[in-house]
DNA sequence: GACAAAAAAGAACGATCGTTCTATTCTTGC
DNA sequence: GCAAGAATAGAACGATCGTTCTTTTTTGTC
């Protein structure tokens, strides 16, 4: 790896991690450099812009959430014990020592919601790839039999992702102790409704 | 209302819109200030700094949630019919014309919870109020006869918290035509399963 | 170890930020 | 309608922002 690369490298991963706490636009050029030991104009030689900088932090982001959760996840047992592996995984990106602010996707989803352009565009891309894995594991369990033949696989994957999103709420946010107990309840009781027969048939009353 | 109180009342509007879509760091007193018809120190004379700002907005749209979708809620019969509606007026919420730009305590908690301050002290404060109003929505729901007794008010209140927090991720980012449609099919599923007998039961396997 | 190329530093730019000051305009009570 | 006071405008501040330029240092090769 020539010098370039690795202070390529070295400057996403501070990057990744200044902006898992001040989030995507809080990143700034000077902080990013000082974290990473060069000159605002020395870190600019490597990025076209500001917006560069943020779309590969971005990227990186992706790499490593493939590392920590998606790949581990993939070489476990189809089906339930692979959807178990990436619920698991999930829970613990939000406090891997790479995003020590916490899940840098949830930050940037507040932050480019509204805000159009390249970072946006690959967030809700890489977002959508992931819910689509969701939904794919789901399936699989299908197959093999662990979930019952007629569940939702998508409704299922709205359903995990809610589960992740409150427990990053409560577990960031209130600092709530017991955070992970709740997610892993409800994450239970997802399970449990996954195996049996169809809720779906359930009626809106009132 | 003397003409400080209604220009005070406007800026806060102006600014709670403004924030909704730019977050609450992205609120810049000029801008705020171009959007209430004022300039810069004319605005400034309102507030003590950009952190004072915040904070108003922040109570602002505690204040414009308690109308929206708190208010209403209790005026509708305690018990399920009450959670119904506090589930649906919040939906609304993030639809409503107060914040254009989605949720703005969604939007805060991404922004805060790194940030020590009165505004994160306060929106955590307002939030754990909020969680203690659905628990107690739900505890109410138990003694009417339609939950079942044993149902954890607290995970009730964790679930129904994740279901708008996925509806506002799908509907914000990823713009997911059916959304809505997904956070009412969880909803239903949440209600089915407090009805029945206690599903905490359920064993962690694998 | 000299030399060419690559990488980083340093200085400076215009713009915008939050904030403070003084001057001006508008409201309000008589 | 006039004076007193509240409300706002305007100008200016130091700081920081992203960005560009030139100069210096470092790296890798024969």
């Amino acid at each position: 790896m020539s010098k370039r690369e690795a202070t390529h490298d070295l400057i996403l991963d501070r990057g990744l991690a200044m902006a898992s706490t001040l989030g995507l636009e809080g990143l700034s050029i000077a902080g990013v450099a000082k974290e990473a030991g060069l000159s605002k104009s020395g870190l600019f030689a490597h990025f076209d812009s500001k917006e560069d900088l943020q779309l590969q932090v971005l990227r990186r982001a992706v790499d490593r959430f493939i590392e920590i959760v998606v790949a581990p996840s993939l070489r476990r047992p189809r089906g339930e014990p692979r959807v178990r592996a990436l619920f698991d995984n999930w829970l613990g990106w939000d406090e891997s020592s790479a995003v020590p602010g916490g899940c840098l996707f949830v930050a940037a989803a507040a932050e480019l919601d509204d805000r159009p352009g390249p970072a946006r565009d690959y967030l809700v891309a890489s977002q959508r790839d992931w819910m689509e894995a969701l939904a794919t594991a789901a399936r699989i369990a299908i197959e093999e039999g662990h979930f019952h033949p007629e569940l939702d696989n998508e409704q299922f994957a709205y359903d995990l992702y809610s589960i992740i999103l409150a427990f990053h709420h409560f577990h960031r946010l209130l600092r709530h102790p017991q955070a992970r107990q709740r997610a892993q309840l409800a994450f239970e009781a997802l399970i449990q409704q996954s195996r049996g027969p169809s809720p779906k048939a359930a009626s809106p009353a009132s």
